[in-house]
DNA sequence: CTGTATTTGTCCGTATGTATA
DNA sequence: ATATACATACGGACAAATACA
């Protein structure tokens, strides 16, 4: 007769190690709202005495958590646990990562990227031409100005991404705003050893230059084929 | 005269905390490709050697490399810590935690999160009539049944979810594939308390019969207004 | 400005789990 | 089946940092 284990016979839970337990349960309360931003955990000591495990334990825990930011620690007297302030520098880093690995174990190449970028920033070039405001039209066209006299390809392509960013703000879409700037990251990272042609970028500057002026008089469908054209453009010349 | 501290005289960083340091080192190295999936990484004590700390020092930023799921760790004489396979599921699992979050800051909105939805969908249901296979018919057809054949909303819904997955998956590109579903769970998450009227449900079905008619005859156009149309329905039914 | 209390950071030792001889 | 070797998991003690009296 053959042994069998619980897993095969019985509907039954391996055991999770303490450090991931303790984290769960944590990180359930912070969740659930139960734990609110900026609040103060206990201490680690305290924490371990109401698990039931050692500092030590707690501490990995901790690191758990706060590696998907949701705590932040300080050392020192008036230092601790707090729950971290949602913020939207840690949702872009933690799908830059993600993509970034994707990207490189080929489970997603360029084309989806670029697909991905004009499905997303071509809409709200459409959105920024009605929503946009004085100040919005300031910030593009400071960035497409610093673009055109950018000193080598590098800077120019930073005040490019300023644009586009520009752009994306203005529509009034905040979930938007941030979903699109680590595919750029992820694109530019892994074409830029592959080098832009850079005589394409005066009409790069052009391209800029009449989405903000369709933005700028408020004509959505044309801010929108504008952009499709530019990111077209973009994807042809590796940028 | 007035004391300053570095951080305001010389553009110096914070020192950090030798976990973080060790995390960031062993970061780098997989997300380079240094460090191949699937390969072993040297026992936690010959890294500590390495990088002159101790194990438990070595141990808190393995747990922050598992936290993004860049490591995996088994126990026992085979065991050890082993660099992680990139998954889909990992990058949703902390896009739907981050968005959570900033929905229950109100950094976004459930209006916003149904427009990037609608962004996202309907093109998708454009490149679904083009690229899809009999497969993904198959699929579509399936989960449209379950959907009408629910015993429940809550069956329901899982169902319809499963429908527009179909949809997504079938327009072939692997990146909107995976990012439309945290936004579909959020969302669910935040309204499903509110209770979603149940009287529409027969329109859905209607809809979902419409849109799999036009990617099945490959009408592109029709089939991304009638994506339009049903997520206006689902968002004006709180579903 | 110096001492002191408090909190996290680090190290070492031991326990426990796991596959294999 | 049992023992053994080797991996991570856990626990306790000390060190360092920080704010405040």
């Amino acid at each position: 007769m053959s042994t069998v284990t619980p897993s095969e016979k019985l509907s039954v839970n391996r055991i999770e190690p303490a450090y991931k337990q303790v984290a769960a349960q944590i990180k359930k309360l912070i969740v659930d709202g139960t734990l609110l931003p900026g609040e103060q955990l206990p201490v680690e000591e305290k924490l371990g005495a109401s698990f039931g495990v050692s500092r030590n334990t707690v501490r990995e825990a901790l690191r758990l958590l706060s590696a998907d930011n949701l705590v932040r620690t300080t050392r020192g007297v008036s230092g601790g646990t707090f729950v971290a302030v949602p913020s939207t520098e840690v949702l872009q880093g933690s799908i830059e990562t993600s993509l970034q690995l994707l990207s490189g174990s080929n489970s997603i190449n360029v084309d989806e990227l670029f697909e991905t970028r004009t499905i997303l920033e071509v809409p709200c070039a459409r959105s920024a031409a009605l929503n946009r405001t004085e100040e919005d039209l300031a910030r593009m066209r400071a960035s497409a100005d610093r673009v055109e006299h950018g000193v080598n390809a590098l800077d120019r392509a930073d005040h490019s991404q300023d644009f586009h960013q520009a752009v994306l703000d203005a529509a009034g879409n905040r979930l938007l705003s941030m979903m699109a700037p680590p595919i750029w990251r992820v694109f530019r990272k892994t074409t830029l050893a592959a080098g832009g042609k850079s005589e394409a970028w005066a009409d790069i500057d052009a391209d800029h230059l009449l989405i903000l002026e369709h933005i700028e008089a408020q004509r959505p469908e044309e801010a929108a084929e504008a952009m499709r054209m530019h990111l077209v453009r973009l994807h042809e010349n590796r940028l």
